[in-house]
DNA sequence: ATACTTTTTCACCTCTTGTTGAAAAAGGGG
DNA sequence: CCCCTTTTTCAACAAGAGGTGAAAAAGTAT
């Protein structure tokens, strides 16, 4: 809607259009993955003509490539989790976590992981992120020896997490409320970052 | 191909189109996902008409459900995996999922994990054939209390595993060999089936 | 043999997808 | 004011999706 045939040539100056494409792209990238995520439902949702798309971008692939640039600022994380007791790190993750998960219901992130799973790109980008960014940084300040192994069994967990609460919704974990969880996983996750493998 | 225009009519008994079909189906939904996969790549992989799909089962969806009745036998592997120690219970789950997804690359899971995320039919079935089927008979038999919850802890280890060994692909999980990611992560699963929570 | 049913292929239909090219509107420089 | 570039909408395209109905071939019953 909102698409009532509006004028033709270029618009009045400051509205990006530009930017709305990305931003649009981001939610339904999310919300549907790569393959479900139409280039119309995207230009739709930015109050634009499909074909700014390739105007401005060049075609869908493109498009999902500079949206899903991640744009969380990764520094506020690590430094919140970082900040107190190392042995309480893991706690911390998971409170980190569900706190950002729970808040939209899940939605978000169920379909993050729609895209990862649907399309390479997406998965790639994933385990740079998590790899790099998150675990690189965290697990090294933590953790006394084989960082990488280390970050990717951490990687599991939260993972797994994610897919059994928010995507699969298997009872009783999907309705458990954020304590329960974390007094049950917490200690798990606090083996993988400092306990003897 | 070998669709070099075959004679019409019906063909010489004892080629049974249905089941074609149906094997052809579980190949196609789990590699690519219900949206990804084709019928016209389903029939062709059955080496039948498109049209067949609608003749025995009427349409896309009705095919996806009835290819997706489980044709594993659940109760061989929960008797292989209650044979023996409780304690080391955890360690026979891991091997036995290990053995089955590592021998054929991933593929199939990957996939798996594919349609679990992009179709809630898929979703549904996984978590009634987790839930039910193979952590509602294991769990009862070697957890003493609270065996949904630890159920539902059970498969976030076992899905994060599958989705960052086989899916995301994070190293060092991705290439580590199955006595590495045992002796990592079986402890932990052993907690959630009989630790303290 | 003849008639009937089942199984199969084929030729289309409609819908949606991503993409393209032309035309129209706005802005900027001479 | 006129020209040129940028931005935008529009109409259409080809490719591919799932689905439909008729006709042909094989089997089956009489």
């Amino acid at each position: 809607m909102a698409d009532e045939s509006r004028p033709r040539g270029r618009r009045p100056a400051g509205e990006n259009t530009r930017a709305a494409l990305l931003d649009a792209a981001r939610v339904e990238f999310t919300e549907r993955g790569f393959d479900g995520a139409t280039v119309r439902a995207i230009a739709q949702r930015a109050e634009v003509d499909p074909a700014m798309v390739n105007h401005w971008f060049g075609g869908k692939e493109a498009l999902f490539v500079a949206a899903m640039e991640i744009p969380v600022d990764p520094e506020k994380i690590v430094h919140r989790i970082l900040d107190g007791d190392p042995a309480r790190c893991a706690e911390r993750i998971l409170r980190t976590f569900l706190s950002v998960w729970d808040a939209e219901g899940g939605g978000a992130l169920a379909a993050l992981m729609r895209s990862v799973a649907s399309h390479e790109g997406a998965a790639r980008m994933m385990r740079e992120f998590l790899g790099q960014l998150i675990f690189g940084r965290v697990v090294p300040a933590v953790a006394p020896d084989q960082h990488e192994l280390r970050a990717a069994l951490c990687g599991t967990q939260i993972a797994g997490l994610a897919m059994i609460r928010y995507v699969i919704r298997l009872e009783p974990l999907a309705s458990a409320d954020p304590d329960t969880v974390v007094t049950a996983i917490a200690p798990n996750l606090q083996r993988y970052l400092t306990g003897v493998l």
